[in-house]
DNA sequence: TCATTAATTCGCC
DNA sequence: GGCGAATTAATGA
């Protein structure tokens, strides 16, 4: 669910490259443009003051965000960083709006998009409270592999790092891997050269 | 290829 | 469960 990056270019979208680590916008900066990936992968996360990570989400693809802080006018509650090289498609507040303004079908992507990532949240928030590590990785990886065609038992690679997933589930390194380790011996999952297939 | 850095794993408390 | 150290993989010069 996103814009069509052609009608995007005919409204005045710029199309900007980031590099790994980069980041596209930091927590409390203001919200100046609406984002949709072409190309690479971006975190949306929060940096508490001892250094450890919360991941709020990671996009791919396709994806877009941005779009709710965007129109509400308040500071970025997170940083955006783009976790592999990336392009991305930018459009000032002003486009955007004319954009929505010019045809209901755009409105109505965005609008989808944004329910889209609401549900999604809503859903890991609930899997994520209260639950043992292993639940939590489970749910987590259920999410990530849901899109993916393929539903057989190991068919899909977590294209994440162990530091990732305990960060997306506010787990540490060494508990996601104690997880993970307890995850195999129930052949919930495998293990070949430390990726993993749920 | 070697050196540096990041990710992973393990032992210990 | 978390800390530090050891091991392994990835990256860059």
């Amino acid at each position: 669910m996103s814009i069509n990056p052609q009608i995007m270019h005919s409204a005045g979208a710029i199309e900007q490259h980031y590099y790994a680590g980069d980041y596209i916008f930091r927590e409390d900066s203001s919200p100046q443009y609406y984002y949709q990936i072409i190309e690479g992968n971006v975190k949306l996360c929060n940096f508490s003051n001892d250094g450890k990570e919360f991941i709020q989400n990671i996009f791919s693809g396709g994806s877009c965000f941005g779009e709710s802080m965007l129109l509400l006018g308040k500071p970025y509650p997170v940083d955006a960083i783009a976790l592999t090289d990336s392009t991305l498609l930018k459009i000032n507040k002003e486009g955007f709006i004319h954009l929505m303004g010019t045809s209901p079908e755009i409105a109505i992507d965005v609008c989808t998009a944004l329910s889209e990532k609401t549900y999604n949240k809503f859903v890991l928030m609930r899997k994520i409270a209260n639950k043992n590590a292993i639940e939590r990785l489970t749910e987590v990886m259920d999410m990530m592999k849901e899109p993916w065609g393929n539903k057989d038992k190991y068919s899909f690679e977590v294209p994440h790092t162990r530091q990732q997933l305990a960060s997306l589930t506010g787990l540490c390194v060494e508990t996601a891997i104690r997880a993970i380790k307890k995850m195999e011996a129930k052949k919930v999952v495998k293990i070949r050269n430390r990726k993993i297939y749920y």
